[in-house]
DNA sequence: GCCCTCCATGTAATCGATTACATCAGAGTA
DNA sequence: TACTCTGATGTAATCGATTACATGGAGGGC
């Protein structure tokens, strides 16, 4: 593979001129530049991004570690952050943490070794001694979605607790009163702000709020099918189960499909974070919508402050209550 | 940040015994190892694979350029794809090409400055002058998903004609005649083939095919949504439409939904291409379900096979027919 | 006691770019 | 003509690792 040095050799001129050219130089004559890129095109030349990292101490890289790729809203958030990056010339690696913190602390390593000039990481679990000493040590990090306790980093998240209590409001306004919620576990700070805030909006509209009534499991499908197993079971079921994002949804609609439970008649169902096929079933899915596309673009924002010396402040975008058929037919103010 | 050379004067060794502790070669002695790894830790080291890539010309990445993340079925690709890579010891970079030739040849760009070993790509649309050089080049390319007619590149890919056939058997012993398919452009390999299997499946069942009941769309929801309703604006509509893949199904769905039509009675669903919400939808979608895991699997072991030196060869795996109840309820032998 | 071998470790070149500083040609000025 | 100044280009150090080759000391055989 031709090197610059065979560039320039070609072109006869030095490496330097040859470099200026691939940097836009201004000082470069009209005629050298011209003869330069003649020779690297017959060379198909191709820069070393690798040696120039190394020395300018840049890669123009950002990481980026996610729960899970397969879940439509961190999909949605990578493509947006991707989107956002390379618009200002960064490439994004994106790591898949399946919720393990092991596997989180895998990528931050090895992102870390590759010199990724910032990291948007959507924290599994537990802060890990390896996020908090990178942290303390004011690395170039950010929290997409979630939050750690007691790490001081800057974050962007939604905040779901205007919307939670709109979706109270409007199911209390259909009638509803025996409310459940299965949510992620209380180690995740998504999981703990939403189970408070649907406590907090219960409380303010006078709803009870029975202990069985609030069951943690862990943001996945599997678990939502179980809990709402569970539910449905007690001698006096819930009117509405709302469940904690969007997988947690497709397993409390398996298992009421399978009981041949009618929706919203039977049970009505609701969901935190919105997902494109949503609106497509039967009867379109009442959800809480997350602006992860907005999330993605202002992580990026956020981090390429910090690397320009810009002051990074964290970021909380309202989440958005969306009605449609799954609580029962009455039109809401919203 | 720490260097080698900082680690080896805090150890009171050459930099060359601290880069052999860090390739793990056992000449070393069991003491010096200690102690080289004790000054490691304390000065948090973080071996730097910039500069280690330039040295060794390997950076241990691959690229991955899917057509879009938000689409779940590249994202179960790219999952694969990470999973196994990562299990060899490869770091991925995944691109976003949009369906678009332009960003698509944007990233292959950049992944090649940034010297990947390897590069993974769903091809959109034509082949670009720029993949077609590094292929004659004998570039370490490998297609996933789709190819390139007259480029001469190992391909790992899924075909769906025993499952089109397995199809429309189904549909026909259903009752049903008047099939449409709405599918991808002509100028993707999948829509292309996918059309062509559909036809043959068809003529072999001694079906009629109207002309107008094979329209070619942008495997896009807008399309799907679109073709649905010309074909439903048919003097003699068909009785089962056969959608190209997930997001046109999801367009089709809409369309019907919105008309007040039930399906199966008043119009039958199919689609090409599975996605984990297809079950959970009234009635659940009869499906031709692509082994996108395993795509992204093997895609990753041809590469490998490239970059040792081993023969790399084309693959293609067989789609499978899932049959649910969007096109009827009778039983099939499948 | 001498020499050879072997093993652990060190020295220094190298990968391909960037960039501070040096150089040199030509224009402008007195 | 001689001098200075400017602008284009060249020379060489540098980034942080790897690794071929050099070195030196311990141990064994005779």
């Amino acid at each position: 593979m031709a090197r610059i040095k065979d560039v320039a050799a070609h072109a006869g001129v030095s490496v330097a001129t040859v470099s200026r050219v691939l940097n836009d130089n201004p000082s470069v004559t009209e005629e050298t530049r011209t003869r330069v890129y003649a020779a690297m095109r017959e060379l198909s030349y191709v820069p070393n991004a690798v040696a120039r990292s190394l020395r300018t101490e840049a890669t123009k890289t950002l990481g980026l570690i996610i729960g899970d790729i397969a879940n439509p809203f961190f999909a949605e958030l990578a493509r947006a952050v991707e989107d956002t990056a390379r618009a200002a010339g960064y490439t994004v690696i994106i790591g898949n943490a399946d919720e393990r913190a092991e596997e989180q602390d895998h990528y931050v390593r090895t992102l870390l070794e590759q010199r990724v000039d910032g990291l948007l990481i959507c924290p599994t679990a537990e802060v890990t001694p390896l996020v908090e000493e990178i942290a303390r040590a004011g690395g170039p990090l950010v929290f997409l979605d979630r939050t750690l306790p007691g790490v001081h980093v800057p974050s962007v998240r939604a905040d779901g607790t205007d919307a939670i209590r709109a979706l109270v409001a409007h199911l209390r306004q259909l009638g509803h009163r025996r409310i459940a919620f299965i949510s992620g576990p209380a180690r995740l700070s998504t999981g703990r702000e939403r189970t408070g805030a649907f406590l907090a909006a219960m409380a303010e509209h006078g709803l009870e709020v029975h202990p069985e009534y609030v069951q943690a499991g862990d943001f996945r499908s599997g678990s939502g099918r179980a809990l709402t197993a569970r539910l449905l079971d007690l001698p006096e079921p819930p009117q509405v189960i709302f469940a904690g994002d969007n997988l947690m949804t497709l397993g409390a609609l398996d298992e009421i499909r399978a009981r041949g439970l009618r929706i919203p008649g039977d049970v009505a169902l609701a969901s935190f974070d919105d997902v494109p096929w949503f609106p497509h079933v039967d009867p379109a899915i009442t959800a809480i919508s997350q602006p992860a596309a907005e999330l993605g673009k202002r992580g990026v924002r956020v981090i390429l402050d910090r690397l320009g010396g810009r002051p990074a402040e964290s970021v909380s975008l309202p989440a958005v209550l969306v009605v449609r058929q799954s609580c029962g037919e009455g039109r809401d103010v919203s």
